[in-house]
DNA sequence: GTCTATACTTTGATAGAC
DNA sequence: GTCTATCAAAGTATAGAC
């Protein structure tokens, strides 16, 4: 078993985005992760926002990771964006629509009512749409539409998370998948054709 | 000044908005709604839950009569998707980045803790991907497709809200809007090509 | 319909023994 | 580091006078 306060952010995490931050109560984390309730209090003397803070950034970076790993293994960015959503799609049937975007929920709660959550949110989208446009331009694409085919992927993405979650279908997420693969494939040609 | 009844409808859509389900208090309502606590339970015996209710429900159609003027006024659809796009964005500026889609923070928090609340917002987002259907059918394109353009319009829209928020920029809003009218543009050339 | 007071529960957080 | 008891505040909801 994992130390307990690794513990404590892997349990606030997943409870995070299947109920949000507002929705999550700190009795509840600590019992989920099996935890002490004085622990909680001991490695995050800030409480619930500085947990907070650290399982947002954390959860942004495991997210990132997982993005690399499967969408970099494909051919090429087109095959690799229709899988990451082809298996995003599949974790939400497997899961009964609870596990999305670790982040997505907490964003919306906090963007106008708690400011260093909003910032932290802010500093993991960023480094995910950096990180899908360094991608895209590698493979010749042009770094401004790199970014902009990056922001509607990303876009398209957490949109069809809601849309799959609320209808409780994986349709928003395949269609979403299908159609930000073609327009990274149109991208990809532009890109050819001019070179 | 409006019957209570709707100040208390209309604030408590303002505040789910914002900040969601359960981020927002019964007493912050009536508060907001200059509302008697005591009318609150006189309306909605059921409580914060039958109001959550009606809220999700009524904001939907609210938003979805927004869509069809903003949209519905352009000389074509493609045309329309990008004003709405850009409105939804210069609303954003305007607000601070508070105001975007009325449901999606409560749709993401109750997805897989409310069910009755979640049922609401599958319905609302049944209707508004039904309309856009049969929008984007009446300009010729095929239902199939149709629906498939939805979705991933629909998406690109909420997802676009939420790093829009997040960041405070309008820059997702008005990339996922220019993408979503240029697959449109794309659909009624093939559609017509086609005829 | 309005308004106040209040009951009951849950929340985040702290103290202090071990 | 662990664990329990407990606090003050905020949450939802109800009762009853007006």
């Amino acid at each position: 078993m994992a130390e307990t306060r690794d513990r404590i952010v892997d349990s606030t995490a997943e409870l995070f985005r299947r109920q949000g931050y507002t929705g999550t109560g700190v009795k509840q984390i600590v019992t989920e992760a099996s935890a002490p309730f004085g622990s909680l209090y001991h490695f995050f003397p800030g409480g619930k926002k500085q947990l907070g803070e650290e399982v947002i950034r954390w959860s942004g970076q495991m997210y990132l990771q997982l993005f690399v790993t499967v969408a970099g293994d494909a051919p090429d960015v087109a095959t690799g964006v229709e899988r990451f959503f082809d298996g995003a799609a599949e974790t939400l049937r497997e899961t009964g629509y609870a596990d999305a975007c670790p982040i997505a929920t907490v964003a919306l709660e906090v963007a106008s009512t708690n400011e260093p959550l909003r910032k932290a949110t802010a500093d993991v989208f960023d480094s995910w749409i950096s990180a899908a446009t360094e991608w895209f331009a590698a493979s010749g694409i042009a770094r401004e539409r790199a970014r902009e085919l990056s922001l509607h992927m990303l876009s398209a993405l957490e949109g069809a998370f809601i849309f799959s979650r609320a209808l409780r279908s994986t349709e928003p997420m395949h269609v979403a998948g299908a159609a930000s693969a073609a327009a990274v494939r149109e991208a990809l040609a532009a890109a050819s054709g001019k070179a």
